[in-house]
DNA sequence: TTAGGGTTAG
């Protein structure tokens, strides 16, 4: 066996080291059954015509179970009306157990009204064929027929609650769900007959977590304890989502420990919950375990990984799960190649992020979205729109998050005329109803643009209340044109929608700073201390050779702090000569100039990207990340750091990135 | 012949 190529993740494993992790390679996958037809031949027509519909249904059945991948050969739903038809039509009575799988075959196929028809047409009829038709209503989401249905059921077994079950907990009504599962554990009771079994449970469980609700998933969790269905993966598996996502990280790790079998369901599961929970080293380390004990993982656990990477900026640990998916191989169709693409976008190489979109056949809505709104975020305003055009070229619809996407590009470069457009046809030309992300891009878009009474207008036409997206992008805008009077307006709606949030404060006081109204910024100072709001720390962070280095602003803890500080002032000497003057209107406080310089010359950023230069050779590019947005003076640093050290200089800040080069910015300081 | 757990885009 070869060693994993996983190297980094097994230099995060607490327990094994690198060099004794290995997997096998699957198996290559067999090539799918298939039926060998000439095309002017209808199998199923020829075997109805003969009256052998077992075989018919038999055929089908086959077809229904090949993989989504496989070439089908077969309509499954109009062929199996056309049996359900011949054999209504020929007066032949069909065996109660091939009338059943009959009308699986019908309703699974989206042929629900021809299943009902069957079903009515029976002359007799099972708990089975009542179960299947009430399967048929749930699966296509017509809840209220489906507990009519279930209301009529002469008898029910335990195929009809976990039904009916799932079906409420699937559709978004966990709360239904639960009460069914109430009502399932009482007719339990009272006529002797015992429901409840792993399928109920893992129904029951979803359900608990989806509300979410500890109570009732510790219920439930007792109830499978006394019944004994602790030997079964998905119940153990479902019981530890549920304390997960019930906010009980240590006791869902607690019961996956104690999982017999785990299978790739239980391991991505928990190793999800992990990253959710925000604990995404945890969740790493146990992706690395489960690659140790050579459990194949799949496209959910790739996904889940990707978007750990993304979230984190760890390309590094992105690219080696994608080698790894190269190496077992995954579909061009994969929605983990979505996730790639995201991870590269946010990763800030859009390139990669382009080859790999390129290489999918067939790109379905949300790896357009993806790929557009990696490059509007990576400042590829053009190229995003081109691959907006694209996609409508492509004849697949968009929806109402692709053009959040196009949006914010055209909002990010200026595109006045194009964004405004885009945004009257998702109405005009695509029927679809605005959403208060489209009205916030447009007002993001007049308001870069300065032109504030169009943005007034809108405001007051939209048919919703604007929301504090809406308003941060009105207030944004203020901040880069002074407008005095809006921002006020802006900030105001913040402060009420969200009260909390230090970051209309500090704008509004920006905003105020800059027209060197110093009683105002006091004003806001006051009232933030007044509420309590805590200005978050800014932070910014860049991997090198494998580690991460973090700073805050005005940082002396680094072990090269002496170097830093020694090249930073050297830059700052050199920008002065090439004419950089510091932008003093980002800082907060009234203090005087030379003091005010002395702290935005060490913010987090600066001081990232300068480590950067130190300790990367030449020709890589510097890649920081900051937990908030970019402050206006450290941009145009930047901008001449890039020149003056020759550097390619990567930030994501925390609405975009910013790529410097030469000294010039992606974003054309339209931001 | 019928029922259960994990995923990607703003």
């Amino acid at each position: 066996m070869k060693p994993l190529p996983l190297r980094r993740l097994c230099s995060l494993s607490k327990t094994v080291s690198s060099s004794a992790a290995a997997v096998a390679l699957p198996s290559p996958s067999r090539p799918p059954p298939s039926f060998s037809l000439s095309p002017a031949q209808d199998p199923i027509t020829l075997l109805c015509d003969r009256g052998r519909f077992s075989e018919a249904i038999d055929l089908l059945s086959c077809q229904r179970r090949l993989p989504p991948s496989a070439p089908r050969r077969l309509d499954i739903s109009s062929s199996a009306r056309r049996i359900a038809s011949a054999a209504i039509s020929s007066g032949v009575s069909l065996p109660l157990v091939l009338a059943n799988r009959l009308l699986d075959l019908l309703a699974k196929s989206g042929a629900l009204p021809d299943a009902r028809l069957l079903f009515d047409s029976l002359p007799h009829r099972d708990v089975c064929s009542w179960n299947t038709l009430l399967a048929g209503y749930s699966f296509a989401g017509d809840l209220d027929e489906a507990k009519r249905l279930f209301d009529r059921m002469p008898d029910r077994d335990h195929f009809s609650w976990s039904t009916i079950l799932s079906a409420h907990s699937r559709r978004g009504l966990p709360g239904e769900a639960l009460h069914f599962y109430r009502s399932m554990l009482r007719a339990s009771n009272g006529k002797g007959a015992i429901f409840s079994n792993r399928f109920t449970a893992s129904s029951a469980l979803a359900a608990a977590t989806a509300v979410p609700c500890l109570r009732h998933g510790k219920e439930i969790h007792c109830h499978i304890v006394r019944m004994g269905f602790d030997s079964d993966a998905i119940v153990w598996s479902a019981l530890s989502d549920m304390y997960a996502k019930c906010g009980c990280i240590n006791d869902a790790r607690h019961v996956f420990d104690r999982i017999a079998d785990k299978d790739v369901v239980s391991w991505t599961t928990m190793i999800g919950r992990y990253f959710d929970s925000g604990q995404r080293m945890e969740g790493f380390y146990l992706f690395s375990q489960m690659l140790r004990l050579g459990v194949q993982p799949n496209e959910f656990t790739f996904a889940g990984v990707l978007d750990a990477c993304s979230h984190l900026a760890m390309e590094g640990l992105g690219r080696q799960v994608h080698g790894y998916m190269t190496r077992i191989g995954y579909g061009p169709l994969s929605f983990s190649v979505s996730a790639l693409v995201h991870m590269y976008s946010k990763c800030g190489n859009i390139e990669k992020a382009s080859v790999v979109f390129k290489g999918m056949s067939r790109p379905d809505l949300v790896s357009w979205t993806s790929i557009i709104c990696g490059c509007a975020q990576n400042g590829h305003s053009e190229e995003a729109t081109r691959f907006f055009d694209l996609l409508l070229q492509s004849g697949t619809k968009p929806d109402q998050i692709v053009f959040i996407g196009v949006l914010s590009a055209c909002a990010h470069a200026g595109f006045i005329d194009k964004g405004l457009r885009i945004f009257h046809s998702i109405k005009d030309e695509h029927s679809l109803e605005h959403t208060s992300d489209h009205y916030a891009c447009v007002v993001d878009l007049l308001s870069r643009a300065g032109r504030f009474e169009e943005a007034e207008e809108i405001i007051e036409k939209m048919p919703m209340k604007p929301d504090k997206f809406l308003w941060a992008s009105l207030l944004g805008g203020c901040r880069l044109h002074k407008n005095l009077r809006l921002g006020k307006r802006a900030a105001e709606a913040l402060f009420d929608l969200e009260p909390e949030n230090a970051a209309s404060y500090v704008t509004l006081a920006n905003i105020y700073a800059a027209a060197g109204m110093w009683d105002e910024v006091e004003k806001v100072r006051k009232t933030m201390d007044q509420l309590g709001v805590i200005k978050k720390p800014g932070s910014s962070w860049i991997e090198v050779k494998r580690k991460f280095h973090v700073f805050l602003v005005g940082d002396k803890s680094h072990p090269m702090t002496e170097d830093i500080y020694m090249q930073l002032d050297k830059f700052n000497k050199r920008m002065k000569e090439e004419g950089y003057v510091p932008d003093t209107d980002y800082v907060l406080h009234d203090v005087e100039d030379e003091q005010k310089e002395e702290n935005l010359a060490y913010h987090s950023e600066k001081l990232a990207v300068v480590f950067g230069i130190i300790a990367t050779p030449q020709d890589t590019p510097i890649k920081v990340f900051k937990n908030l947005r970019i402050c206006g003076d450290c941009h145009t640093a930047i901008k001449f750091i890039s020149r003056i050290s020759r550097r390619i200089i990567i930030v994501r800040d925390s609405s975009r990135f910013h790529h410097f080069k030469e000294g010039m910015c992606s974003c054309r300081d339209y931001w």
